[in-house]
DNA sequence: GTCATGTAATGAAACGTGTCAAGCTGTTCA
DNA sequence: TGAACAGCTTGACACGTTTCATTACATGAC
């Protein structure tokens, strides 16, 4: 019933026109203290609440962006999007948060319904291939900026981590620990992303005549796929188990660490050593901290803001790649 | 520039009038397959997308619920909020995600907000009190379910724990594991939600002469805080030392146990008993399994999503408090 | 051949707000 | 005293869609 209040009542309660009480909401020094209060006292008591849809669909543009994630229950994701959330806030802008939950069909759903929604502009943080899509809706008038993932196309914005050297300095880092028999886990090889790091961590391995580099595919990069992995790799004779492990995510690196030494009673890193990716804040918190590829967080999420915001402004003159360097935390699973 | 494009420009390229477009996009079997064969053409060449802000606004409601988390960080909401989702998704309502970072401000801004937006419903998960403001948005018509805290108001619906119990279960199990000095650490202390474990957990340590129990009152619930508490209890002599810590969250937890033990070297459980709350993945992930009071996730959300249904359908009419009833997953933390 | 019935398509009205040109009031300056 | 001016206020219109009362047309029964 009180959604039947609008702009109109309380003018007539007001006393006011319609005109003077637009002003008041958006231009409130336009108009006069006396009728400024009159027309304040009339929204207090008729309970009036700006219609949304209305005012977008005059004013044509909304002051949101989206933030669309593949699994928000990442912490990795998670911090990101408190940057986002942060530095639009600071712009005035507020933040749809959407979590695609690794489906390419909510995916697709989220971004028809922001673009509907007459977003700003969007904020894609995805696995799989998705430029295509992004530059449909870009020539359709939305822009946006990948996330952790490097763009190929020119005129698509992103912000990535290097992924290839993050795979480097893991591989490097776990040789010069003297590990020989280096095993990847993580999927899927289709993803950039993972690619990307098998693809470093290939590059460090060819550097040491006698390294090797077994790659285990998996589907999924969550706790509990690392906890299996780690399960199958302990039943392997000590010969053939690998001497150290780079995992994809660092979701995956903690399911290891459990499978392994909970699960199997190995010891991280006396038998095995571990390096994870992302460097969320469980890695360091763990009982045997994680070594792990840290990439930025909050930083990350305010980077593709102001890349975004400059799309926005500059209409796309202004698109470019920016390219995060990785850093490489040593902690206790790594040092034998 | 392609934002120009309306119904009636698809109308005008497919030679029908508006009101068919309409249709086509609405009963799409209220068209005959010719034309709407034609439209669909249409649609595609001009890449026609509808504006959302047009169509509330006319049909004036807008089959989307919200989702305010205080902190999406914590993987306990982040699963929630999957749960909230996937529940959600097969009603055919979106979802919009917010974090309000426990900032009562930002709490603010997206309640009011979402009203703006004339969203069917809210789904509010909040530390401190809310319920106020939540009435008041009830009676201007966009209902609520208040999440992770028992609403006191009969007419407002809420999905929560039964804290007290989970606190009582909590303690109990310490003290049955014979420790005496117990320590809860959380806060602040007004925040229902944590008043109620300490409640809980009093009744037990009541339950048993010799057992005391030391409040640890923290401003914040998160890792970094755990870790800095850890620290300033391993300083104390062992005799001073709680012999069991029950903490607020498994954020604390874990990061009471890094600290404790990677930073200070003692021993979990040999030295300190440890007992989180909410059981998220990542405490029986940890290399030491953390002991926790396990309120349901994704379950949770479903519930909250449902009821908040009925009570859309209902109008207040089926408004109810719905108490889940919390279970202590022992693990190796607390098994001397 | 007429009438009743039903299905498709039409076009205008309405949703609630923001904007803008025009009106109104009171002030300043010549 | 009158004109110019500045600043508040006004009210009509436009935004793009859905809805609904009508019209147009086809089918079948009599």
């Amino acid at each position: 019933m009180a959604s039947r209040v609008g702009i109109r009542e309380v003018a007539a309660l007001a006393q006011v026109a319609q005109g003077t009480v637009s002003h008041f909401i958006n231009h409130p020094d336009k108009v006069s203290p006396e009728k400024r209060e009159r027309i304040q006292r009339a929204i207090d008591e008729l309970g009036f609440v700006r219609n949304d849809a209305a005012s977008q669909l005059r004013r044509g543009s909304s002051a949101t962006i989206a933030y669309i994630a593949p699994d928000i229950s990442n912490p990795f994701f998670a911090t990101i999007a408190e940057g986002v959330e942060q530095r639009a806030a600071a712009d005035g802008l507020s933040v749809f948060l959407a979590n695609s939950n690794r489906s390419r069909e909510r995916e697709d759903a989220y971004l028809e319904m922001f673009q509907a929604h007459r977003v700003r502009g969007l904020l894609v943080a995805s696995h799989g291939p998705i430029e295509d899509r992004l530059a449909h809706i870009r020539r359709l008038g939305t822009p946006s900026v990948l996330v952790g993932q490097r763009a190929l196309a020119i005129d698509q914005p992103s912000v990535s981590v290097d992924d290839e050297m993050g795979g480097y300095l893991a591989a490097k880092h776990l040789i010069e620990q003297s590990a020989r028999r280096i095993a990847f886990v993580g999927g899927p090889l289709g993803v950039p992303q993972i690619s990307d790091r098998i693809e470093g961590a290939s590059r460090a391995v060819r550097e040491c005549v006698d390294a090797t580099l077994e790659v285990i595919n998996v589907g999924n990069r969550t706790l509990a796929v690392g906890r299996e992995v780690a399960a199958e790799i302990a039943k392997r004779s000590p010969e053939r188990r690998p001497e150290a492990i780079f995992a994809a995510n660092d979701l995956l690196a903690l399911g290891l660490m459990h499978g392994l030494v909970v699960d199997s009673g190995l010891r991280v890193p006396a038998d095995i050593l571990l390096v994870g990716y992302d460097d969320i804040e469980f890695a360091e918190a763990s009982v045997i901290p994680l070594t792990s590829v840290r990439a930025p967080h909050e930083e990350f999420g305010i980077a593709a803001v102001e890349l975004l915001q400059a799309v926005i402004a500059n209409d796309t003159k202004s698109a470019k790649q920016i390219v995060f360097q990785p850093k490489l935390i040593v902690r206790a699973s790594t040092l034998a």
